[in-house]
RNA sequence: GCGAUCGUAGCUCAAUUGGUUAGAGCGCUGGUUUGUGGUACCAGAGGUUGCGGGUUCAAGUCCCGUCGGUCGCCCCA
């Protein structure tokens, strides 16, 4: 690898659409993070972990193997066995792989979370990075329109302890399978019927993927999009019956939707409930929480018949749309001057952060640098030991807003910090 | 994969129709003050102008290539 012939070293620098995060941008990063971790405590979301790589199969799949997502956008390689290896797309597939091969239907209802990091080979633009991150919850092996409900009632209160302004959730039903095969026969023909007037692109998608017309962006589909059948006239009575009680469910709970007729899935194994939380402030990358029940893709992978709900979110896009966390990373700063007072402020540090506070030391420089460094950290206190303090086995405590320093003896330091906090 | 656009200090940007030694602010380091930060003043470090080639007496500036960033198209699980 390493060519020590050539004095060309390679540059620095990471891989097209991945990127580094440090400061401000980390915080909120970890903002997001932590509280999705919060809220799903409180909704009794237990965490899951799967592997970040998985055989390329399990996401062809579900994905459906012909399609340029799989041979397109995938970040795939084959590893040194010559087996076809996929850095992971999307959390679901490995999530009900793992159910699959680890025998979890024993545990069924099962309720899941996981965040972390994935992949897609596509050119990076605004909103769109080779590496990215994503919030999930699952909620696998229950068929209860209540599952649909806590999950959407979930995901309502994240966005709103994010602070997350200007969302709406949008709301629609796949039907079961035969509600579903009967809409997207009714809209095959809607669509063919008028097929000269369509876009070239859904002309294409009528062949393919007849679902996704609804959403097409083309000025020259809406009147016919606009036309076009609505679901609810192929509407099975126990697949109506669902999507009601969904619909009174999150009404009992207190989450505001709209009923919006055009949101679909493509692949199939969809059923029933899909939604979207979309921002007004993302131009064309609006969804910031997505999901829907997808009864039929466990089965479709080789396991047993599994009714299962979720959705996913894009840690980065929340990132762009929540109120700023509040940064106070340090409470206490200790500012040591001398040999032996930076010995006896480990001692001191010791001590705070057992009960508790975050606090460091200066490793270097003199006072004043060390006092820089203490306001740059956002210290709400600073510590000052010298010799004289150590003799008299007191310590300057001074507040950084306020500017005011008082001195206090050594002993009384953890209960007057305690006391202030 | 296709298209547009941009690459100058750690960051944000200057630099006359091509014309001396490529500048500033912020940040960083040190000092004014070897015991006091968030405000002041002084000084310093930091650049092969992304990389390679070409045109020219002369290229940060013009041309070609290449790599990278950004935005869009395709796609969006």
């Amino acid at each position: 690898m390493s060519d020590d012939q050539k004095p060309q070293r390679p540059k620095a620098q990471p891989v097209r659409g991945m990127q580094d995060f440090l400061g401000e941008p980390a915080a909120r990063f970890e903002h997001v993070a932590q509280t999705f971790r919060d809220v799903s405590r409180r909704f009794g979301f237990r965490r899951v972990e799967v592997p970040v790589v998985e055989f390329t199969h399990v996401f062809a799949r579900t994905l459906g193997e012909t399609t340029d997502v799989v041979s397109k956008e995938m970040y795939s390689f084959e590893d040194r066995n010559g087996e076809s290896l996929t850095l992971r797309p999307e959390f679901t597939a490995g999530i009900c792989r793992a159910y699959i091969s680890e025998g979890w239907q024993q545990f069924a209802p099962l309720k899941l979370v996981t965040h972390g990091p994935l992949f897609r080979y596509e050119r990076p633009q605004k909103g769109r990075y080779r590496q990215f991150h994503q919030i999930d919850a699952e909620v696998i092996g229950a068929a209860e329109p209540a599952a649909d409900v806590e999950l959407i009632a979930f995901a309502d209160l994240l966005l709103k302890e994010l602070g997350v302004q200007g969302v709406t959730l949008q709301l629609n039903t796949l039907g079961d399978a035969e509600t579903r095969a009967a809409w997207r026969d009714g809209l095959v023909a809607h669509f063919s019927a008028h097929k000269d007037v369509l876009s070239e692109e859904s002309r294409k998608r009528l062949e393919t993927n007849p679902l996704r017309i609804l959403d097409s962006k083309e000025a020259a589909d809406r009147p016919l999009v606009e036309a076009a059948p609505a679901i609810d006239a192929y509407m099975s009575a126990e697949a109506g019956a669902f999507f009601e009680a969904v619909q009174k469910g999150l009404q009992a709970s207190g989450v505001a939707f709209e009923r919006q007729a055009r949101l679909v899935r493509g692949f199939d194994y969809y059923r029933h409930t899909a939604f979207e939380f979309v921002s007004d402030a993302l131009g064309s990358q609006a969804t910031v929480i997505g999901g829907g029940r997808y009864d039929g893709l466990i089965e479709a992978m080789g396991g047993p018949h599994t009714p299962a709900v979720g959705w996913a979110g894009g840690i980065e896009r929340l990132m762009m749309l929540c109120s700023e966390p509040a940064a106070a990373d340090v409470e206490v700063a200790l500012v040591p001057m001398g040999e032996a007072a930076e010995l006896a402020a480990n001692g001191l540090l010791a001590e705070l952060r057992a009960a508790g506070f975050a606090a460091e030391q200066g490793w270097r420089g003199n006072m004043k640098k060390r006092m820089e460094r203490a306001a740059k950290s956002g210290a709400r206190f600073a510590v000052i030991l010298g010799d004289s303090e150590l003799e008299a086995g007191t310590v300057a405590l001074k507040d950084m807003a306020a500017g005011t320093q008082r001195t206090v003896a050594r002993a009384d330091l953890l209960a007057v910090l305690q006391a202030a906090r």
